[in-house]
DNA sequence: GTCTATATCGGGATAGAC
DNA sequence: GTCTATCCCGATATAGAC
């Protein structure tokens, strides 16, 4: 929980982000993270009792890792525009970092869906205040009248899906050419914002 | 595969279906897919051999029952805003029948991306036909100059996401009520067409 | 064709030596 | 703190009676 923690404890959490990642929690074996962790099956339940409460341990770290960085953008004081280039821009660039993520949420959210929300309100997830804040823009006429929960699941769907659905979309669209697939979602940082603000920009 | 079979043999297939598309492969047990047809795990085996066998059984079923009806809408003659109308209205009107399904295949997709390349084969799904239609319409200036890619992951990305994010939208957007969150999928079929041609429009 | 009983194995977890 | 050996349960799969 703290910094730095014991080096064996490190390793294995690394080791854990990989498989769990990949493979989902029911996919995952502790043999496979032991593996990757150059380790036995006894030492992860050493550090971490049980398959479970490692588990936990990468969920929460990778939740708290992410979803503040995602957020933080939502909030702000700079236009609406400005937001949501900010917004989509620093989400891409986030997950491009550890494309995994999107579908192992997504998984845990189908999963367990009571732990997603729990970590939501404890990283101080407060989606009311979004939602205020563009109706807020609605109001003042920045821009068209949208129910706002359709802009935001709008938003969130066109950073989300991409990587949710990679190795298909890599495969059928890009002739499965990692470099290609790379330098399309690197373009969708403008391309996603450009498609949204051209949708409910006020003429 | 043929029309009718054996009574039994559909039983199987229907309990199959709802575990495997609540639990996943790795998640779902074959003693429970027994419970839910009624009947012992041996009799699983003796119609299907195995459990990944019958997992493909459901699998090629819900593909191949799915994916056409979606298709269909997009290689017809009408103008491009009356294809995404009816392709989004067609698609989320599929779905809502079985809501579990984006999740299932999207986790599918990342599990085994090559049985999912082979089955869009196998159904003739042709995303270059489509790329290709798109881009005719913008040579003709009926809609701006976007790259095709982006737009049809950007279609996809916007029916897709609210079903495989559903139980945290709904509890986090919906205050939990199965009822609302059913208006707000049904809105979306005319909100998101909305959302694309007004992003694609020429002005 | 359907059941009960059982074989077999894989995987999470623990004991105990070092 | 790290290892080997082992326990033990749960899950897939099969044998065999009816």
């Amino acid at each position: 929980m703290s910094l730095k923690e014991t080096d064996t404890e490190q390793i294995i959490l690394n080791a854990a982000k990989e498989v769990f990642f990949k493979k989902g929690y029911d996919g995952a074996r502790m043999q496979e993270i032991a593996d990757e962790a150059g380790m036995n099956k006894a030492l992860l339940h050493y550090y971490f009792r049980s398959k479970d409460k490692l588990f936990e341990a990468i969920f929460n770290d990778a939740f708290q890792r992410f979803v503040p960085k995602i957020v933080e953008k939502m909030i702000s004081n700079i236009s609406i525009e400005e937001k949501i280039e900010a917004f989509v821009d620093n989400y891409i660039t986030v997950i491009m970092e550890v494309p995994q993520i999107p579908i192992f949420i997504l998984t845990e959210i189908n999963r367990n869906p009571e732990r997603i929300v729990g970590m939501m309100k404890k990283v101080g997830m407060q989606p009311d205040l979004i939602i205020a804040g563009i109706q807020n823009d609605i109001d003042e006429g920045k821009i068209i009248d949208i129910n706002p929960r359709h802009l935001l699941i709008n938003i969130l769907a066109l950073c989300v899906f991409p990587f949710a659905g990679k190795p298909l979309m890599q495969i059928m669209l890009f002739n499965n050419n990692p470099g290609s697939y790379h330098d399309f979602l690197l373009e969708r940082k403008k391309e996603v914002s450009q498609f949204i603000i051209n949708s409910i920009k006020n003429k």
